[in-house]
DNA sequence: ATATACTTGACTAAAAAACTAGGTTATGTG
DNA sequence: CACATAACCTAGTTTTTTAGTCAAGTATAT
């Protein structure tokens, strides 16, 4: 299956948007040090979500990205599909030709296990995110580490 | 997320020893020419299957590998298990340390996701994905091909 | 103007995965 | 007993993917 760092990075990085843009937009730096994340691998993930309409950018001083859409519009499948290749766990892609040009044995356990991941990836938003206790209490203590190193 | 090609064949090749070894042991040149895999990649994966007492072997002459338990206790999971490092989705492998020593922002996410991966494949055996029609149906198709091949 | 910050695309090092090679050992059969 | 068969074992090698870097831009707020 395709379930990389990539995709991790990015929802995380993403989430932190939606944490952070109500004192407007975000910029990578920030993300970077908070998230612990190397800036110019975001800069890639930004441009793939930016693409994909899940962030708008704002450039110039003060600038930097927010979101697109609504935190409950913005499912964690969604950003993930964005920077990675679909998750697909089927050797031949949902194609069919896993054996010559045929399905192999267990071509539809992996469909059905797609299914299943993609299931509850879909019902999940960053609003979801961003509700939870320890989605709250980690970016707290993130925020105060943030403001120790600027002061 | 270890989903990799190698659980997918180990997954595979079991089910095909699961669906002939009432004729004796199956031997893995056998399920490589059926399954269409790599013969020496398949011995690797069998010496593992065999450690984690999924399946014994026969040596010598109409030697091969059955099943070592019943076909309703192993697992899709186990298998997978078997093969693979376990399957997950986590940055630090469930240790908390995914930023500094702490846990970083999607970090209970991900365990989510790895819960619900692997009460999926823990719920499924190889006795209930014998019984599937699909499985069924191509497992035939295999049989026809291997007959013509051999006469 | 100038500093800030996004944009793009090519490039690379390192790790993991997939697969191969070449043997050794056990065992049923004639 | 000889010999064919098939499991077993240990190292490789090759290929692919991943993660991340670098460099040279462009746009914009102040």
């Amino acid at each position: 299956m395709k379930m990389t760092t990539k995709g991790r990075y990015a929802v995380t990085a993403i989430l932190d948007v939606a944490l952070h843009d109500s004192n407007g937009p975000v910029n990578l730096s920030d993300i970077s040090q908070r998230q612990d994340l190397p800036l110019t691998y975001l800069e890639q993930l930004f441009s793939k979500l930016k693409k994909n309409h899940l962030v708008e950018s704002a450039r110039g001083p003060g600038g930097g990205y927010r979101l697109a859409q609504g935190a409950d519009q913005i499912t964690v499948a969604k950003v993930i599909y964005s920077v990675d290749e679909p998750i697909d766990v089927t050797r031949c892609k949902g194609k069919q030709n896993c054996q010559g040009d045929l399905r192999c044995l267990t071509h539809d356990l992996w469909m059905e296990l797609n299914m299943h991941i993609s299931g509850f990836l879909n019902g999940l938003t960053l609003a979801d995110l961003i509700n939870r206790n320890n989605v709250k209490q980690v970016s707290e203590r993130q925020d105060v580490i943030m403001m120790q190193l600027q002061s």
